[in-house]
DNA sequence: ACCTGAACACCGTTCAAGT
DNA sequence: ACCTGAACACCGTTCAAGT
């Protein structure tokens, strides 16, 4: 006689998300979940391999969250840059888990894909990449050293990113016209 | 009638660090701690209030080798961005812990100043710390990224640091001239 | 004064037994 | 077919007892 299901992989990403969130990678335990979706820690192990899997699907969350924010911001750079920290202080236990756990390629990608348009139409396809990496690296490092509290020397953090993101886009900008079409054409 | 002491806290640090650089952060058990110094977990206690201040030491240790590392570099900016990133490869688990932990303020400042020395001779004194947090936020997010395996979009990486280093510093020396000293002054 | 065994609370995970 | 109690191995940490 089957039992009736008592909840969901859904339901169980949800509420891991949940306490990640409130409290850090340390409140996401086995036991903290269950109780929240209202069953038994081994029950979990129905829907899900372990824990650092159901970390896994918490990640791919955030990445797809952070997908829509950015896919939103249309292909703006300066637009990207803001939203992206927007992200990291809107839910940091879950952008510092973005760049712990390995997200799967697909996924990279598509977060990647309205970054690449936007420097694509700055620099050009030929270095398309490289630049996203240099606008992305520098991204996920302020904010990281941000919310790690690594910026301590004074000065406004707002200011700060907003010197960064101008220097970056202007000299994005002026770099490369070589390698783009001629304007007009 | 006294004990004679069987450890240190700088054993017990080195065998952290050790261990940390081996195996990552859940290597580093105060039972693999102990057992690598020759005591019993509960003796560590005696050295070290906790498992979390353990870490802290270990995070301070290196902090003061990169801080090393980038004193040895002479106050080129190509060449502090190149040791930076070689710490990262050199000790990967060591460079995720430098920003995991907080590092207190002394700690902090004197791994800067390196940085803040070149960027103020590149960019003057007034956008000095602007220009160093933008150069460290950028090493530090491609180091993270490459480290965390989130650039595989394909390309070579250490190309594609090069041209993030190139750009930065080619743009940093042609920006602000308004804001330094005349040439030669 | 330092070290240790024993104990405690708390993890993740497995599995036989229930329905 | 899903759920659970019980159990296991393994943590960090405390503390009374040893020397």
């Amino acid at each position: 006689m089957p039992t009736p299901e008592r909840t969901s992989l859904d339901e169980i990403v949800d509420a891991a998300a949940r306490l990640l969130d409130e409290g850090g990678p340390s409140a996401v335990t086995m036991q903290a979940v269950a109780q929240a979706v209202g069953v038994k820690a081994p029950s979990l192990y129905k829907r899900v391999r372990d824990r650092e899997t159901l970390l896994a699907r918490v990640g791919e969350r955030a990445a797809d969250e952070l997908t829509a924010r950015l896919t939103a911001a249309s292909d703006d750079l300066n637009a990207l840059l803001i939203a992206f920290r927007r992200f990291g202080h809107d839910r940091p236990e879950a952008f510092r888990l973005l760049f712990t756990t390995v997200v799967d390629a697909d996924r990279l990608a598509a977060t990647s894909a309205p970054v690449l348009r936007a420097t694509t139409s700055a620099v050009g396809e030929k270095h398309a990449l490289d630049a996203a990496r240099l606008l992305t690296a520098w991204a996920t490092g302020f904010v990281t050293m941000e919310l790690g509290g690594a910026f301590r020397l004074g000065g406004d953090l707002d200011q700060a990113y907003d010197y960064g993101r101008a220097h970056l886009v202007a000299s994005l900008s002026n770099a490369h016209d070589g390698d783009r079409p001629a304007q007009g054409s």
